[in-house]
DNA sequence: CCGCTGGGGGACAACGTTGTCATAGTGGCC
DNA sequence: GGCCACTATGACAACGTTGTCCCCCAGCGG
């Protein structure tokens, strides 16, 4: 294996036109269309002709333009857009292996942008998608407000929101259930004989948070013991703030004995608030985590699937591209609690 | 805040034509060119004209196709390709995101993809995106073939490799310091006392894997512990296989009481396989990972900044846009070893 | 009244493909 | 020999934009 130098200056050859169909065609001394022929594998190219062609082809590196390509044939872009919150969360990385999976299957490529729950940045990347002319879109809403996509929507291209709905429009929907797991999550703490049990989450106006908390109600309610303003702090989280509202929570007249947390960013700010504490209250989380069932005590969680999230959101935008037309679909995937440890320490 | 469901029958609206500048012209009674002009903030328009092409734009919820614009232009088409061995493992999740902060900075979309090791699939992803005239290209090499990117690299579009060296074209390249690393490793431990120190490392066909591999030799010579193939462990690894293999080095003559992990995955099967023991061999990882810091013992790893990597290799590309034509670049980042127990245990 | 200026707007080609249709040549059959 | 069928190939338009160039007309100075 030699190493191969792009011979001539390469880098920086910012200057350079690629080869299109006619160069190859006067290379070759046939018509464009020839070219086209033998690059699409369309039959009535006689075999010494092709040869020719592709040897153009090959000297001159030529690539079809896709773009082109598509624009003539008023064919799909064969792409889909996706946008959510952040990559680089595991949560959401997870959701884009899985739709990415499927895009493949179908011959699809993905392009993905984060929003970083900023409604605004949310908007410009989808609009831009579909100025790319995208087959499809998959959102994980960042705001409240989508009447923007009504255009879009109405032009034929299928949108899909992810993991929350969307603000002002009626369409396709994939969700967890939050509040079922949620409501889990306090039955299963009361059922170990918590009564204080508190509640970490974010900010409620990110839907799932909302949710989440609705759960959490309606779980203490449920187990009878009753709902504390008190043992709630909602909001966005850091570190500090945890900390802080850990300590708040246990100087309470009633100290909290029991957690719920909201998200896996919040478990884990707990979890390294607690760091070498000896007197642990109960925690389970939402959001199942890497490593979750190696730390001590392990933490038991509200855990979904981020790949079956990504995978029925994508499955729904192919069906929606195939020609389904019924109603928009809401669908509701189930979560489980898993018990590991830490949420089954006995008040 | 209304429920607004896009009017009309929405779903399944595959045949409908998308709105054309020249159904905007017709509409508002102009020539297409003044519609041009509007929707790209020309001057020339008269207000009143533009109002009119506004309001056409919007009654007919138009939006700009912008394949057909960069043809026309002959610009750029705003897009950068990704091919990396997987989005799911948060190393290159960090690492996509990264990539796509800056890519945002410059104006730029991110088309990404997973070889999962795949060179034939890393081809396919590589060409597919030059076919779509990505910008440039970063690639986490999957092979180590990449001739094949040489008439893509002539006919201008910069390349950057990712995390591994091409194997057959010289280009830049971005690298972490894995020998350095391993060598740090291998002596940290040694200075607490370990002679026996094994190694389990990814395939040795994966150049990360081998350059970890030499670092550990070179340690182990450095050291003054010598290297002894018996302690070593390549290939694919399952948590299976590491069991077993930590099973072996335990039951050698002379047992292993220390190991170097070759990736955050081995290291993560090693903490799996190992929960629960009493007597645990000084572990230290390579690649940092969430949560490090709270089990018990904390691990001591060689880490590395997943978006450092990211951005120092999209920086190179954007240079490369920019029509820097040196030489090309090979850049190898620090590592540096965090230790937080695991590794700190004498022998 | 003429010519000039400048603002507002349009006609047309071109970007790189592909679909449609036409045509040249070749051989076979009556 | 004339006609047909068939193969191999090409000319041309069109996809949705934008760059270039041109035109019309009102206003103004001489």
């Amino acid at each position: 294996m030699t190493t191969l130098s792009p011979s001539g200056p390469v880098a920086g050859q910012r200057k350079v036109r690629r080869a299109t169909m006619n160069d190859v065609a006067r290379l070759a001394g046939v018509s464009i269309k020839t070219v086209s022929r033998v690059v699409n594998d369309e039959p009535g190219v006689h075999p010494s002709t092709a040869e020719r062609v592709l040897a153009a082809i090959d000297q001159l590196g030529f690539r079809r333009n896709l773009s082109a390509r598509n624009l003539r044939r008023g064919s799909s872009t064969g792409t889909i857009g996706l946008v959510l919150e952040d990559v680089g969360n595991p949560f959401y990385s997870g959701v884009t292996r899985a739709v990415e999976e499927i895009a493949r299957l179908r011959g699809r490529q993905v392009i993905s942008g984060s929003s970083d729950e900023d409604p605004g940045r949310e908007r410009e990347l989808a609009l831009e998608f579909c100025s790319r002319r995208v087959d499809g879109l998959l959102i994980v809403p960042a705001g409240l407000q989508h009447s923007y996509l009504v255009p879009e929507m109405r032009a034929g291209t299928p949108v899909v929101f992810l993991d929350r709905p969307a603000g002002d429009v009626v369409a396709d929907t994939v969700l967890v259930d939050n509040i079922g797991g949620t409501v889990e999550a306090v039955t299963h703490l009361a059922a170990h004989g918590h009564r204080r049990i508190a509640f970490l989450g974010d900010a409620p106006d990110i839907f799932t948070a909302n949710e989440r908390l609705r759960g959490y109600r309606e779980g203490c309610v449920r187990a009878g013991v009753g709902y504390h303003e008190e043992l709630v702090a909602m909001g966005p989280h850091d570190e500090g703030s945890v900390a802080t509202t850990l300590k708040r929570l246990q100087h309470l007249r009633e100290p909290a004995t029991a957690i719920v947390a909201g998200n896996n960013r919040i478990t884990v700010h707990i979890l390294r608030t607690l760091a070498g504490v000896a007197e642990r209250p109960a925690l389970v989380g939402f959001d199942d985590f890497e490593l979750a069932d190696l730390l001590s005590p392990p933490v038991t969680v509200i855990a979904h699937d981020a790949s079956a999230l990504g995978k029925a959101a994508t499955d729904l935008l192919f069906a929606r591209l195939d020609g389904d037309n019924s109603p928009p679909r809401r669908v509701v995937l189930p979560v489980r609690l898993v018990p590991r440890g830490s949420g089954e320490v006995h008040a």
